[in-house]
DNA sequence: CGCCAGATTGACT
DNA sequence: GTCAATCTGGCGG
């Protein structure tokens, strides 16, 4: 039985979120087609008090971020998509990358939008995964909480709480003093850089 | 319109 | 391990 996570659930704390969402599948659909995958891997993002937020910025990222929860927030970086769902308390701001998945239903497709055999490589980063799963600019400010967006999450399985490592973020050039990211400890999808400074 | 930073990836030494 | 390709969005002129 499948159930999509709704709307509600985004609406907590960024942290709490991102921690949850560890396990989740992520599906998008073509048609009668679906791409899926399990999270395993995930970044809390938050408003203008983050260094490495795009809220710093201003502009329609910044909008989006302090806006409406439980919708995709695409953002093109570095000539890739990376996807965010828009997850915060009432009044503020905040969103979770997903940064890893493991692939489960249409490996094939993945393996022709990557381009690469390796199913361990199809979608261990998060311009991996948009590719593999055809997610562009197009699903920007679109409900994750609606099987018509084409990109939903479902409950899929529970992840035990001592088989999720909590890290500092990756790539950023500023960090916080604490760690927001999440991964699964036994996957074998994370990506495995680790590339953080302290500010 | 040009400039530039950046939550990346993959090719190469 | 190093490094550059190549894209988006904000901002200044």
């Amino acid at each position: 039985m499948r159930r999509i996570v709704p709307k509600e659930f985004y609406l907590r704390s960024t942290d709490v979120v991102a921690k949850e969402l560890l396990g989740k599948l992520l599906v998008r659909t073509l048609g009668s087609r679906r791409l899926s995958g399990v999270i395993v891997e995930t970044e809390a993002y938050f408003g203008v008090e983050d260094p490495a937020s795009r809220a710093r910025r201003g502009g329609d990222l910044a909008k989006t971020l302090y806006g409406e929860v439980g919708v995709a927030l695409v953002y093109g970086i570095h000539r890739q998509w990376l996807l965010n769902v828009v997850a915060h308390e009432q009044g503020k701001g905040g969103a979770v990358l997903i940064r890893a998945i493991e692939p489960v239903e249409g490996i094939e497709l993945m393996i022709k939008n990557r381009g690469v055999s390796k199913i361990t490589e199809l979608t261990n980063g998060p311009g991996k995964l948009t590719k593999a799963l055809m997610i562009d600019k197009s699903f920007h400010k679109k409900p994750m909480y609606e099987e018509s967006s084409e990109l939903f999450i479902e409950y899929y399985i529970d992840v035990n709480e001592e088989d999720i490592v909590r890290d500092y973020r990756i790539g950023v050039s500023k960090d916080l003093n604490e760690p927001h990211r999440y991964y699964v400890k036994w996957s074998k999808y994370v990506s495995k850089r680790k590339v953080y400074k302290q500010s």
